[in-house]
DNA sequence: GCACGGTTACTCGGATAGCGCCTGTCCGAGTCCCGCGGG
DNA sequence: CCCGCGGGACTCGGACAGGCGCTATCCGAGTAACCGTGC
C-alpha cells in the first residue's frame, strides 16, 4: 500500500484538533517529511472533499468535515483511488469453455471470494473514524492532543 | 496487489480435480498466459510447500496437500510476500514530542486501526480454502470440473 | 482616526525527474521415458 | 524373453530486460495580510 496514506491518516488526525489553517510545511515539520510530497497528498485530501484548503498567509488545510464524519476509508480512498486492490482480469474468457461474454466478475468464485475479503476489510476501515482515533489518543495519552496543538499553532522556530 | 495471485489461484483451482501432474505450460494455454511467467508463480507456491513439482517427461505441478487444507491466505501470502500491505513506518519518531525509543507500532492508534481491518481480511480469506471453492464451482456449474480435467488431460494440439 | 490601494510575502496547485516493484522473457540444469543391444 | 544402458526430449529453475506507479522535487499563479498614505 501506499505510504502516503500513513502521512494522510497522521495529517487529518492532527488537523482534528486545530481549529485554523495550518501549512503543509508546518505538518511536514512536525513529522519530519519532506513538505512538497505531504502537499501533494493533502491535495488528493482536498479534491476528495476531506480537506479545505485556504493560500495566502494564515492559510493552509483544515478538516472539512467533522472528524465523526471523515472515516479511514474515506482517507485511504482519497490516496490510493476507489479500484479496489484484487482486479478481476477474468481471464476464463480465454479459457478453452469460456464463454467471452460472460460476466466473470459476478460468476467467478475467486473474484466473489476476493471481493468478499476486501469488503470486510473496507467495513471496518468504514466503522473506524478520525474523531475515533483522537478519542483513543486522548485517552491513551492525556495531554499529548494540547502539546501537538501549541506546536502546531507557534510561528515557525 | 499483484495480479499473479489470480493466476495462482485459478491454477490451483484446476489443479484440484487433477489427479496427476500436469506442465506450467499446459495451465497457461488454458488461460491464455505467458507459460514462462506463469511458471515463476507456479515456482513461488512451490517454494510455500502448496504445490510439489516434478520434472521430465510427465512432470509438472501437483498440490501438495488436501484441497480442503489450502486457504486462499495461503496462496496469497506465497505471492505477495509475508508482509501486511501497510506498513507503519513509525514517523512519530520524528516528531517532537516523539520517543526514538518508543513501540510505535503497538502504540500508534492508526497503526492499530490499519492493522486491525487488515486483520479482517486475513481472516475472511483463511476461513476459505480452495476445496470450498471447488464445490462452489461444482455446484454452480456442474460438469465444468470434469470438461477441464479432460482438457488438461489430453495430450497437447 | 479611518479608509483605501499598493506591496509583499506566504500559500496552494500542477507539471516535472528518479526509483523500485511487478510484468514478461529467455536459456541452462536436472530428470524421466523410450528404444536398442546384449545376455 | 529379460535386463541394463544410452540417447533424447521434456520439465522445472533461476537469471535477464521493459513498463508503470509511487516517491520526491521544483517553480509559477493566486491571495490575504500588512503598511503606508491620503482624507
Amino acid at each position: 500500500m501506499a505510504e502516503g496514506v500513513e502521512w494522510a491518516l497522521h495529517s487529518c488526525l492532527n488537523l482534528s484538533w486545530m481549529d485554523r489553517p495550518v501549512p503543509a510545511a508546518r505538518l511536514a515539520a512536525y513529522f519530519g517529511l519532506p513538505a512538497p510530497y505531504l502537499n501533494k497528498q493533502l491535495q488528493a485530501l482536498a479534491k476528495a472533499g476531506i480537506v479545505s484548503s485556504t493560500s495566502g498567509p494564515k492559510g493552509g488545510f483544515r478538516l472539512e468535515r467533522a472528524p465523526r464524519k471523515i472515516t479511514l476509508l474515506d482517507v485511504v480512498v482519497a490516496i490510493e483511488g476507489p479500484e479496489p486492490a484484487f482486479r478481476c482480469t477474468e481471464i476464463l474468457h480465454a479459457s478453452p469453455f469460456g464463454d467471452p461474454k460472460g460476466d466473470y466478475l459476478a460468476g467467478c468464485v475467486i473474484s466473489q471470494a476476493m471481493t468478499a475479503a476486501e469488503l470486510a476489510w473496507r467495513r471496518e476501515l468504514a466503522a473506524t473514524t478520525v474523531g475515533d482515533l483522537a478519542a483513543d489518543v486522548e485517552r491513551k495519552y492525556p495531554g499529548s492532543a494540547r502539546q501537538s496543538q501549541e506546536w502546531m499553532a507557534q510561528a515557525r522556530s
